[in-house]
DNA sequence: CTGAAAGCGCTAACAG
DNA sequence: CTGTTAGCGCTTTCAG
């Protein structure tokens, strides 16, 4: 048998160009039937081609010919009722014009629409609470976070998230890794002061775990000078942020060689204080950035810096759900994918100082 | 009477916690008719508190702790089948990452939520195209357009997108005026060799309107050096693209002393070209961006840009478009939103050049 | 090979 | 104040 998102794709092709004329009444399928002369089931058997049940091609053609005159077009939400399927996954995020979050976006919307599902794009929680309106959510959020209350959704979910272990039903990476990774890489150059530039963050993020992972792989590098944490919020803005803690950092003085940053808009801050100070990057001090987004491409020098796999896990969470939904359950196996360290140009042995 | 939208927020609030734990099959109203000893219509009357018709506290009670008892949650379908409304508007772009659309997401949905509508962003024309699944729809599209088909939709719409004159069912800017303000300003600081960036691009986005405009400015200032068009795609990556036709052109000698670029990726490329070349900008070479992203602001020096109003465009849109729905009319009044420019640290009088 | 009919879960007259 | 009853447009047994 046919499965069904492939006929509802058909179903789709048939019926997907636009109105000539935008019709008082869309036709309906009854409309149809009456026009070619048979029955609604027999209409709606031929434009689903659930061929299974064999049909006079003489009809088929009538039928076809008819919801052509009458620019029939299937309403979604009929069907949906009917089926109790709506072939449409929800993406859950607050952060919708993240650059991080942009990653993933052409990922998942490609995975869902190779499997015959729509991807709807949702902030609120509400969307997603309410019956029937999506068959299943990607989720931007901790599962972890009992609080968020998505734990208990009525629908197949899978989270993508950072954590250090592989969590059921969620895509994940490790941040605490991928701070590591990029103070080892620093430490690789030379440095061993090495100041993790954090600002301000809530403490239901990730960037917890990338402090985590800061601090542990700062006390494993041989003769490190410890720890040297920027926190606090002088703006709002994280890249200006990033520009006024290390500009105060600055004035204070300087004992340090170079900057891992939570992200790349504090990195770019930091950067962009650097050089108005005259000091050169890579040659004085060294940056590594975080979520490898286009900011990091951008800025000059290039900022290296760590690569979530965010859009790979956005793909393969897509790839999951839709499996979930198809076999009715809601269990989906986790799984870990490995961060990487995008290289650039803004990381060099630190510079000899008299 | 309470108008229907705030209804619906009344139920989704009614009912928006979710599960304690996910039901084998979600209760309905019927369940919680019985449940309650009512009929389906006074618990449908009392869920969605059209209390025009009074009803007895007492079996409002009941039929409350009922649903509570049973996590009753409505089924968002099935009552968007009978009232042949989803309170959900679409909006469809093609650019979904671009950080000039993100400038409109914001607005448009804290418009649409304020109305008690719900977004749905979209990327496939098919979603707007099969019946029922939204009221109506928001389109970052040319209207003049007609191969897209839109123009034919069975739901009303509005389109945002530049345009020289008010169009019916759009919310525009100008972008010939956008790219003659930008000239205007580089001249007024005294520039008379101005040279229009452009990049390769389609015939049908936006951009030969910004052509025209870029002309048009430039033949109008007096002493002008008359157009200088840099085109052509050295690489698919506009900033690249932009950085690498900049060094061609420095290559071949340097007769200008200010760039207009028609988006900020390729400025920035162009300002990263100067800087490498050891060219300083503003002192030496002026410039400006457009759109005003984050792009602009985060560049070293800060660019200028053209500020093209397509955030309150997105809120004016959803206003009205929430507008045309509700009152049965596919017809919006077209408006045209004035471009600014943000004047930041990129342009200055042009050098003295022996 | 085709049709009749019973829903899907909810809303909205229309009676009482 | 509350219940009965048609639908909304489509799918899907189950008969024929």
């Amino acid at each position: 048998m046919v499965p069904f998102h492939r006929v509802f794709c058909n179903m789709q092709t048939l019926t997907v160009k636009p109105y000539a004329q935008p019709p008082e009444r869309p036709a309906t399928l009854a409309d149809v039937a009456r026009e070619a002369g048979v029955s609604v089931a027999t209409v709606s058997r031929v434009l689903n081609s659930k061929l299974a049940v064999p049909i006079t091609p003489e009809t088929e053609q009538r039928i076809r010919d008819a919801a052509e005159r009458l620019m029939y077009r299937p309403n979604a939400i009929a069907r949906a009722l009917a089926t109790r399927r709506t072939y449409t996954a929800a993406l859950f995020t607050q952060e919708m014009t993240d650059p991080h979050f942009a990653q993933m976006l052409g990922p998942v919307e490609d995975e869902l629409r190779k499997r015959g599902y729509r991807l709807a794009v949702c902030t609120d929680a509400e969307g997603l609470l309410s019956e029937g309106r999506v068959d299943g959510a990607i989720l931007l959020a901790d599962p972890t976070n009992e609080a968020q209350g998505f734990g208990r959704l009525p629908i197949p979910t899978v989270f993508v998230w950072s954590a250090r272990v592989p969590l059921p039903n969620c895509v994940t990476w490790d941040d605490v890794a991928g701070a590591a990774l990029a103070v080892g890489h620093l430490a690789a150059h030379g440095h061993r002061a090495i100041v993790g530039l954090f600002g301000d963050y809530p403490d239901d993020g990730t960037t917890p775990d990338k402090v985590a992972g800061y601090r542990a792989a700062i006390s494993a590098v041989p003769g490190s000078a410890g720890p040297i944490e920027w926190r606090g919020q002088l703006s709002s803005d994280q890249f200006e942020n990033g520009f006024l803690l290390t500009r105060q950092a600055l004035e204070a003085g300087r004992e340090w060689t170079a900057i891992f940053a939570r992200n790349d808009f504090l990195a770019l801050g930091a950067l962009r204080a650097l050089r108005h100070a005259g000091i050169k990057v890579p040659d004085e001090v060294s940056i590594v950035g975080y979520n490898d987004t286009v900011i990091a491409r951008i800025a000059d020098p290039a900022m290296s810096s760590v690569l979530t796999p965010i859009a790979e896990a956005g793909a393969l969470a897509a790839a999951s759900l839709v499996d979930a939904i198809e076999r009715r359950s809601h269990a989906v196996s986790g799984i870990t994918l490995p961060v990487r360290l995008t290289e650039r140009k803004s990381c060099a042995a630190p510079a000899h100082r008299g």
